[in-house]
DNA sequence: TTGTACGCGTTATCAC
DNA sequence: GTGATAACGCGTACAA
């Protein structure tokens, strides 16, 4: 790779001459343009982005930090965020962070150090660092922080209202809700709304670990304790596990079982049968959530408000439809 | 975010005395080194890593290029080659190119720009650019690319006979397969070793595009046009589509239809009935790929071999147990 | 054992 | 219009 200087001495001029071209900045006569153009063309010089980055303090960089990209919650997020990203010539650091508060800290300091232009963080911890002194913009994502950092959630609240209502009216009268791990805000908000709707229709209310395998025994311990015939699971993940399991214990779904996911992934369509779920917009929030950070980047003064989402129920085939309703 | 200068005016010394304490270089007494340790942590003094990479033309980072990480394949390729890679301080910049020449040379030339230490190349074309040229690593996944760089995949041609083997051990005797777009070599080896041991048995060879609504309409050609009691499907979104549709049109699975897909993902379990399929070790996969990369990187002289890791067959139940065989 | 000074590749600020 | 040159922060000869 050719530096500045190479190209300068190729073109008989000084590098002040070709960073001004590189950079349309400044004057520079039509024919030394043209010799510093033939001479990026000749060497395929491309800007050292490092030097770069070192003078201007800005690398170009973003740190997406996100528990595990296996969780298939994530790719698309991830996606979003990487789409905007690029958009604005930025790229983008994945980090996996296990959920664990010390692999948080670590990237961070590492990234801090590499001098990343932002931050997006979307795991989800009780304690908070103080994301606040980060000298670098942090906007989280699917997650409220305290402090002032502005913030892309889904109306989990008005999800579970709505879960809870679709079941009732179609029909189901023993509810249940399978919710992620509480101590999650945004998770618990989910449980609150189904169970504030469900009122006294509600029979049981139990906890899931995120994944697959945790979900079966969260079920499978569900159907063994009690009866019910309308299950909200927090996340689409719990909801197919419920799915399956109650297809080994031989109980029909919708006729004798309905089921509601949360979140929109692609799996819940893949399932048998595909599966109503309130369908967080997961695309528009991680665009959103770069978007603003870019804004803040760029120096756009960027309230710290906390935007949520409006969540939408996608009608499949694990409830019955209302004009079916038993 | 403090500089060495500012540390090394706080512990008395020259900026030398400090960057040798810190990379443990050179003598320096212990006196120094005291003094240094406690103003770097007063200060809490990182290297700042733009710097450091433009002097040592180290940048740590590793580009990883994907079609789309919302497939769900690769994620948990991503999530191996980023956990290696953390393991040896190097962080992972996420790209997704959708499969398109263009995008990939551009993140390519951006990475480059960037001084990326190393490449990680997971998209399939047929045309190839010039990877032997780069001045980077470049390590294949998934994929094989001609010239001098080692290429991590699994053996696809073996997966093939081994669905075809267990499906006619099984009793299934018209045979069909749903391949992938065949352009892709890695692709068409899984379709080629099938159609081989499945020899007069099989009956029907299409096509399909690896997201799940293409995959559903292959499906559905393929029940319109022909009959067949076992389907191998080049990819595991593949087979969840084609279990769908046969569900759809009741068919029973596995009684008149069993069904093997190909991947070995999280989604195989989640639908249902669980799938059965050939299990490349993707994680296994993507860390391999990186420990390679990461050994050219370091300078370890590694062979531009091929990489063929096997795979194995996971039974769940779109097939029949070979002992209660028709 | 320690400090000074230079180079890494770029951009911006001056003089000319 | 254009060309030296001083930063940016770090690591390392080399001199002390």
């Amino acid at each position: 790779m050719s530096t500045i200087r190479e190209v300068a001495k190729a073109a008989y001029v000084s590098v002040a001459t070709v960073s001004r071209v590189m950079n349309e900045k400044g004057y520079v006569s039509e024919k030394s343009r043209k010799a510093v153009l033939q001479a990026i063309k000749q060497l395929d010089y491309r800007p050292n982005r490092v030097a770069r980055s070192l003078f201007q303090k800005r690398s170009g960089l973003i740190g997406l930090i996100v528990p595990d990209i296996t969780n298939p919650f994530f790719p698309q997020l991830a996606r979003a965020v990487e789409d905007m990203a690029h958009q604005h010539g930025f790229q983008v650091i994945l980090c996996n962070t296990d959920e664990q508060f010390q692999k948080e800290r670590e990237y961070i300091k590492s990234l801090e150090a590499m001098h990343v232009d932002g931050l997006i963080i979307t795991t989800n911890y009780s304690n908070n660092p103080n994301y606040e002194e980060l000298e670098v913009p942090v906007v989280a994502l699917d997650r409220v922080l305290q402090g002032a950092i502005p913030t892309v959630t889904s109306n989990g609240y008005e999800g579970g209202k709505k879960a809870a209502s679709f079941l009732l009216a179609s029909g189901a009268t023993e509810l249940a809700v399978i919710s992620g791990p509480s101590k999650l805000p945004t998770i618990k908000k989910r449980r609150d709304g189904f169970e504030e709707v469900a009122g006294t229709h509600l029979v049981a209310s139990i906890e899931s670990p995120f994944h697959f395998q945790g979900a079966l025994d969260a079920a499978n311990y569900l159907f063994d304790h009690y009866h019910c015939n309308g299950i909200f699971a927090a996340s689409d993940v719990i909801a197919a596990a419920t799915v399956q399991v109650a297809a080994e214990r031989g109980i029909t779904i919708p006729d004798e079982l309905q089921v509601i996911g949360y979140d929109g992934i692609e799996l819940g369509q893949m399932i048998s049968p595909p599966l109503t779920t309130i369908a967080q917009p997961i695309y528009q929030m991680g665009e959103l959530a770069a978007k603003l950070l870019i804004q803040r980047i760029e120096g756009t003064p960027i309230a710290a408000v906390h935007h949520e989402l409006t969540v939408e129920i996608i009608e499949r085939e694990t409830t019955k439809r209302k004009d079916e309703e038993a």
